[in-house]
DNA sequence: CTTAGGG
DNA sequence: CCCTAAG
């Protein structure tokens, strides 16, 4: 193998151009990347990071946790020099030592521009001591390690502002999250089970999970309670194609309603934030006002006629197999020649040619339709069982937290419709996940988002979370960015005058 | 080839 | 997800 992975960790440093912060509580942000054949790094694709993924998941089991997320000081990034090649053998996520190659191309400001050290910068200003009365006192003593995914800062506006909802419960706690719950959030993020109960692991991952991925933006997100907000300078650092700047910051992953646990002093900051985000906001929506996607004049529905040979098609198989679902399970010789995948994984979360593999299935399928009757013995695993006992199908991609996120962010910024451009600028590192995909999906999330409004709050009685639940704000992004006005905040959005 | 809808 | 009809 050939490809090389190393995770080049890094506070994500206050790059001049990217933000005037001076706060040194920029949330940490890792990004993994490959060596190409040029030596030159480059993002790696989803699949290789869930292949990592595993592959620390592994490691981990065999270490003690304690070992892990050393909150030591000296972190600097340092260039590895002659050492270069990293290996995979290296990986290390507990050491989480940075390191980067010597590829002047990535020698990149914010990187080793100021790296403090990793030490949880959980007390922004440390002036204030009631910081993390969130109750939980537990989370403040035992800062040690404690990932404190909490930016908040930023925003040049510092007029305080109400906001219209409470910024209280808005953090993230994973901190004050439970094992369970941390592996819940890890699934909902990484589609996939985790068994890993190291807490700081999974904020890690988590946290990683939404913010790398190969998102060259640098758009960021913040979720505040109830709302994404989209943050960041869009050209600042752009001087590097290749640069990773997602400064992506969750302050909300889990509504804590209830008992409101957060650090009050961050409160001022917060309304900064919003305030930065309403004046984004507008904006927003002022670049989209010329373009007439978004105008509120909808293109009306495109008619069609029924089709014909999809339903001939059904209804022929039904009469041949009355119904019967005929999973294909041959094991296809050809699958590892088929797809030069550039890691090659053991664990059946890896389909990165899924449309060649369904389409030899279907040849395979109707050269010999009898023979297709078996029951699945491959290793790919026809059905995988989830946690709820349910079974879904072979090729069914759970998405992700992130990439919903991404979906959303997309959206946002080219418009919804453009799937195509969606497809290759947001999601290029999703080898799966079609435009079509994308439309569908955004349409799935349209009906959540719409669902939820009535009752208000009905549907969160469903305590089944199946399917990776998605975070309110994230769908209550959704249904901005589609127009629909919740009528009962009677914001006047500037309903254009003809 | 891409998008919109229906299944 | 899959499939097709319209552009």
């Amino acid at each position: 193998m050939d490809t090389v992975v190393d995770f080049v960790g890094s506070e994500k440093a206050n790059a001049e151009d990217c933000t005037t912060s001076n706060m040194s509580a920029d949330p940490i942000v890792y990004q993994l990347v490959r060596v190409d054949g040029n030596g030159r790094l480059v993002p790696a694709t989803e699949d290789e990071v869930m292949a990592v993924e595993d592959l620390l998941e592994i490691d981990k089991s065999n270490d003690t946790p304690d070992t892990l997320f050393e909150p030591c000081g000296s972190n600097k990034v340092q260039f590895e020099g002659s050492e270069g090649q990293p290996k995979l053998e290296d990986l290390e996520i507990g050491a989480e030592k940075p390191s980067m190659l010597p590829d002047p191309e990535m020698d990149c400001g914010e990187i080793d521009a100021q790296h403090e050290d990793r030490t949880p910068s959980l007390v922004p200003n440390a002036s204030d001591s009631s910081v993390c009365q969130s109750g939980s006192a537990e989370g403040c003593s035992k800062l040690s390690g404690g990932l404190y995914e909490n930016k908040t800062s930023k925003s040049a506006i510092g007029t305080g502002l109400n906001p219209d909802f409470s910024l209280l419960n808005g953090e993230v706690h994973l901190d004050s999250l439970g094992v369970k719950e941390l592996q819940d959030t890890f699934k909902a993020t990484f589609g996939r089970e985790t068994s890993v109960k190291d807490k700081q692991w999974l904020k890690r991952r988590i946290i990683m999970g939404l913010t790398n991925s190969c998102d060259f933006s640098t758009t960021s997100f913040v979720i505040i309670d109830n709302r994404v907000v989209k943050k960041g300078k869009e050209e600042a650092c752009k001087s590097m194609d290749s640069s990773v700047l997602v400064d992506c910051v969750v302050t909300s992953l889990r509504e804590s309603h209830g008992s409101p646990p957060t650090c009050h002093d961050n409160q001022n900051e917060n309304h900064s934030i919003v305030d930065g985000m309403k004046a984004q906001s507008s904006t927003f929506q002022d670049n989209y006002e010329s373009e007439d996607a978004n105008t509120n004049q909808r293109p009306t529905k495109r008619v069609r006629k029924p089709t014909k040979r999809y339903i001939e098609e059904l209804s022929e198989g039904e009469s041949q197999d009355s119904g019967a679902k005929v999973v294909s399970s041959v094991k296809h010789p050809s699958y590892d020649q088929l797809s030069g995948e550039p890691i090659t994984s053991s664990e059946g979360c890896k389909p990165y040619t899924e449309k060649k593999r369904i389409q030899l299935e279907k040849e395979v399928k109707s050269k010999n339709m009898e023979s297709s009757y078996k029951t699945s013995s491959d290793d790919d695993v026809a059905t995988i069982t989830t946690a709820n006992g349910g079974i879904r199908r072979k090729h069914h991609r759970p998405w992700t937290l992130s990439e919903v996120v991404k979906l959303v962010e997309g959206v946002a910024k080219y418009g919804a419709g453009r799937w195509s451009e969606i497809k290759r600028l947001a999601f290029a590192s999703y080898s799966y996940r079609t435009s079509v995909d994308l439309k569908d999906k955004w349409r799935n999330l349209l009906r959540a988002s719409l669902a939820e409004l009535p009752t208000g709050n009905g549907m969160q009685n469903s305590r089944k979370q199946v399917s990776v639940p998605i975070p309110a704000p994230i769908l209550s992004r959704v249904r901005e960015l589609a127009d629909i006005h919740s009528h009962n905040d009677s914001h006047n959005r500037s309903v254009h005058v003809t």
